[in-house]
RNA sequence: CGCGGGGUAGAGCAGUCUGGUAGCUCGUCGGGCUCAUAACCCGGAGGUCAUGGGUUCAAAUCCCUUCCCCGCAA
């Protein structure tokens, strides 16, 4: 089957890794346009387009690909089945209609459940104890065409969300060539979502990130692993930021008002007072500095008991 | 040229403005105390102060080069 492949981050990668290695014919991989990035802003290209390159293969990016130049290139060309995944481009009717085989996306969760653009993260937030892999029929709505294939997996308990985008990337590309091996045997029936089921979460912004100790110790915990490595959670110390990137519920109860400290030293680390129990920061960066071990940090710095997260 | 912080002992930091013996907390090693200890007391080891050049009687400190790490923003 001649593929064209449209994704942009590093979540799409094994699943362009998948189609080579089972010997898919990549004919054109279409990503976002290089945008500045980083420090310094320099101009950087996608994930996706590094590796394709890397690769050898042909690849396009296109501002919006539902404009003329996008659509008259994908007429241009011959292929049979087109897959996205998290290309971050909604695609009109007209494209969809062009290969055979139609339009086939790869998505990060167990659909209907979390539609949208961060599956992963919010699964985890919300305390999900399992997510999977959905393949679909890529329609004009956003994440609503019948299922094609699903696969499960267990969120562990310290997960954060990058180990699980890693695990679930690499799963990703598994059932994307088992759903087209499939459709090319005819053996996969398209089954349309439970619409009355479906839950949608937005987009991430960067204060999703932001650590309020008025909830539950363990909602706080799932917070700092969902937004781990991206956004990044943090709590205000004054006007300072102070990074959180790995926490620890603890069995003892909270002592005190919620962001108030129960202990901070250098044995013990920082333990912060939450809604009921209390939780570690165990690992947190302060800005301009690098992220280490709690206790670590308190070796060079002494924090004040008394002050009070905000 | 987007804005900014940083590189000093195994870890985390102070010292830099105002040049003049390399410091602190933790860890580590040895000893002591103790029924005992992650607690306490005493002692020790461990540094080309990121890099290269310059100024100086003298540079972690002042001037310039290069490399690396990080926060914001995007």
């Amino acid at each position: 089957m001649k593929v064209v492949f449209l994704g942009t981050p590093d979540f799409a990668i094994p699943s362009l890794d998948a189609l080579l290695q089972a010997n898919f014919d990549v004919v054109a991989v279409i990503t976002q346009p290089d945008k500045p990035r980083g420090r310094g802003h320099k101009m950087t290209p996608c994930a996706v387009k590094k590796f394709a390159v890397d690769k050898g293969l042909e690849v396009h990016s296109f501002k919006k690909i539902r404009r003329k130049e996008g659509v008259e290139f994908l007429k241009s060309i011959d292929f049979d089945v087109m897959v996205t995944a998290a290309f971050g481009q909604i695609l009109t009717q007209e494209i969809l209609d062009i290969p055979k085989y139609g339009c086939i996306n790869v998505h990060a969760s167990l659909l209907p459940k979390y539609r949208g653009p961060a599956p992963i993260q919010w699964a985890i937030i919300n305390g999900e104890k399992e997510t999977g892999i959905t393949t679909m029929k890529t329609e004009r709505g956003v994440d609503t065409g019948d299922i094609l294939m699903q696969e499960t997996t267990e969120i562990f308990p310290d997960e954060t969300a990058g180990e699980l985008f890693e695990r679930l990337s690499s799963m990703g590309g598994g059932v994307l060539i088992k759903t087209l091996r499939g459709l090319e045997d005819n053996t996969i029936t398209p089954v349309p979502q439970n619409h009355d089921e479906a839950t949608h979460f937005p987009m991430f912004k960067k204060e999703d990130g932001k650590i309020d100790f008025h909830n539950k110790a363990q909602e706080i915990h799932n917070l700092v692993r969902g937004v781990n490595p991206w956004p990044g959670a943090y709590v205000m110390m004054g006007s300072e930021v102070l990074k959180v990137w790995k926490t620890e519920v603890l069995s003892q109860k909270s002592t005190r008002k919620p962001g108030t400290m129960a202990c901070c030293d250098s044995k013990n680390g920082v333990i912060v007072n939450t809604e009921d129990y209390q939780i570690a920061l165990r690992e947190i960066q302060f800005s301009g500095k690098r992220r280490m071990e709690a206790t670590a940090a308190l070796c060079g710095r002494e924090l004040n008991s008394s002050e009070a997260f905000t």
